[in-house]
DNA sequence: GTCTATAATTCGATAGAC
DNA sequence: GTCTATCGAATTATAGAC
């Protein structure tokens, strides 16, 4: 028996596929799925691009890889229900600044469909299923979820993609006061007429 | 003098050139900057790809043209204050819905440097413009400007790019209900201390 | 004004030596 | 496992005939 002969073959080689995986995320982050090559992301980790089709098959089996994510959203049914929004857009922000992959799927999202199909199934799934923890209209449960991504999306869109001054400079804690009665109205709100 | 010697030659090639624009626009809004080709344009504009070089001079000429685009937002000083938000926001989804400039701008911005800037342009002079009919704070204006940004484009990235089921399926009247009394705080709500 | 032909790049992907 | 060499396709852009 090797020295490594567990069940999902502990490889040596992990380390170089996890630099393309970083190295990919940045270029689709900075770039978008187009204009972020193989080429450069096979530069940016200092190896060979024919490793890169080694390893991820494709342009789109290495986006696929390197665009898997988990949004972590807490249990909203442990939250004090007044605080619901302010929790979620503080829990929105730092995922985004703390973590580039959601940068990249945003920006590759506009323009590679499958991109936006797995923007879709991340917020139509997690996000959904965490407002489903109250309210049992389905219907209303997904509108909810739909009009947070709405305001969380765009949130995104303006402050690391487009980049508006006023949302690029206003701090986080600022930005979360404004925008969490946004959200807890979309959760909690009566529905109009 | 010619039959058509008036100011700014109103030459017969300029049904040419608004085919051109017109399949541009539909190019760009579909596939984004970089997979709209100038190929694929012309081809759908029914002309020589080499017209569209000698009328725009390059891709990014022909897009600058293309992405030509006014917000035509009404004067807010003239809408009763307790309707800005549905006013605003019904204003937007209409301009969304019937002109697809604004979709191809949206798509361009996330890949494209220029379209980036242009969106800048656009949402920084005539969207702060518009809001600073009414409050003298200038950093406060454009922090509201930039709040009512993030909720239109995040409205129109989620029901026109990534088309999130919730957000596509609503009829626009609902979404001017919930998103409404967003907008309308983010224009006149007091601040945050 | 319109079109053909092609230049000059660049990219994803493959084949195969070592 | 790693790298060299290269294919085949697609692109923007240009040159020049008609």
């Amino acid at each position: 028996m090797t020295p490594s002969a567990q069940s999902a073959q502990p490889r040596r080689s992990d380390a170089t596929r996890a630099a393309i995986l970083r190295a990919a995320r940045e270029r689709f982050a900075a770039d978008g799925y187009e204009r972020a090559t193989i080429r450069a992301i096979a530069a940016d980790a200092q190896i060979d691009p024919s490793m890169v089709m080694r390893y991820y098959g494709s342009k789109e089996g290495l986006f696929a890889a390197a665009a898997e994510f988990d949004l972590r959203l807490p249990d909203l049914t442990s939250v004090p229900p007044a605080r619901l929004g302010e929790v979620l857009v503080r829990h929105f922000l730092a995922r985004w600044e703390g973590d580039e992959t959601l940068v990249a799927l945003l920006r590759a999202a506009s323009t590679n469909p499958g991109a936006a199909e797995r923007m879709r199934g991340i917020f139509a799934d997690q996000l959904t299923a965490a407002v489903a923890a109250f309210g049992t209209d389905r219907a209303l449960t997904a509108r909810r979820a739909g009009l947070v991504a709405s305001q969380v999306l765009g949130l995104a869109f303006t402050r690391y993609i487009v980049r508006l001054p006023p949302m690029v400079d206003t701090a986080p804690d600022e930005l979360v006061a404004w925008i969490a009665p946004t959200l807890q109205r979309y959760l909690t709100g009566t529905p109009p007429s």
